[in-house]
DNA sequence: AGACACCTACCTAGTGGTAGGTAGGTACAA
DNA sequence: TTGTACCTACCTACCACTAGGTAGGTGTCT
């Protein structure tokens, strides 16, 4: 891959976790980049097939996130805890959201492969989840725990939430207070 | 108000909690309400302002929603679990987000009045949650409760990201896979 | 020569609006 | 009753700009 699609990449997606697919368009891109606009369709036809690549590439980040946190925690409520910074650190001081949440409000606008793709991102956030609070189940390290096919879209879904309010406040105090429960639960 | 405001606001809630605000414009709500786009001026000045009195006409809906489940529902428990219903309910189907959750990620699209408008939504919501957990402490109609001052901003963030995964797949078992756990709690 | 990576010129469609006007209705004074 | 002033709620014509592109071309490197 060229540094040019690269940095197109890069900007697109600082554009969309800032502003969502239909708040940013390709002359911001041109501008940041520094190539003019219709050359962008060089290497993406289309917003939606940047777009696509965008949710792709940031699919495989997670899926690396993923896999460092595994090896870097031995437990199920440290690697939980783990994931709970990486949302929050997706915030960016509340100036961004993760890639899926910043889209899916506006999943309208997207293709349908695109659809595609945020659902497996979340499919597999969930499967890693359900594989995490099993594992907290089996060493000791996670607090109150339900059965962890119940717990994971429920985990999911308040990191999502808490991200969304507190990028909305530009506060990621607000991300704190709604994580704050389940992280006194995970050690 | 007219009919004609009224039915402006109709149909922006109704598209900006589809497609959110940067995913329609002034000729979509022509179109549907029949009256021609630079008419829509004269009962709105700018995007911004029909965007600013959506907001706090959803503020007033969802207090009113809340009175209602005050007076229909006894416990603390119960008030709970019927704002799930009611967070379920603004779903359609997965076709739609409440309006803040709508708004959030294209945050950057709006003025600083409607931010403030969502910040006193949520503000709103939370306090009205923290009311319904210690009611639910008093009346023993909510399991395994911790302080409501941490349960409410995580319960609010799981409802807008439970509302937000349903959306983007357009299925509300998603959402129902979310808040399993928590309606298991209340009753 | 061919591949790659860009460029300019231009396109259609759309965006949120402004400006000036019309039509119908209401209230009030002579 | 009539005329006037004002209001409400719309209209047409138009604006400046922006959006995602298409088409044809150029320059560099291997």
């Amino acid at each position: 891959m060229t540094d040019t699609k690269t940095a197109l990449l890069d900007s697109a997606e600082r554009a969309a976790r800032t502003r969502g697919i239909d708040g940013f368009s390709f002359a911001d891109l041109s501008l940041e980049v520094g190539i003019r606009k219709p050359s962008i369709h060089y290497h993406f036809a289309t917003k939606g097939t940047l777009t696509l690549a965008l949710v792709q590439r940031y699919r495989i980040q997670m899926d690396v996130a993923c896999v460092d946190i595994d090896s870097a925690n031995p437990t199920g409520g440290a690697r939980i805890a783990a994931l709970v910074a990486v949302y929050r650190q997706a915030l960016n001081g509340g100036t961004s959201l993760c890639l899926c949440v910043a889209l899916s409000a506006s999943r309208e606008s997207l293709p349908a492969e695109v659809i595609t793709q945020i659902g497996l991102y979340r499919q597999t956030m969930i499967t890693w989840l359900v594989d995490a609070f099993a594992a907290g189940q089996s060493d000791g390290s996670i607090t109150d725990l339900r059965a962890p096919q119940d717990e994971a879209p429920a985990t999911l879904s308040l990191l999502e939430g808490a991200q969304l309010s507190a990028r909305a406040a530009e506060d990621v105090a607000i991300f704190d207070a709604a994580t704050r429960l389940l992280l006194a639960r995970v050690s």
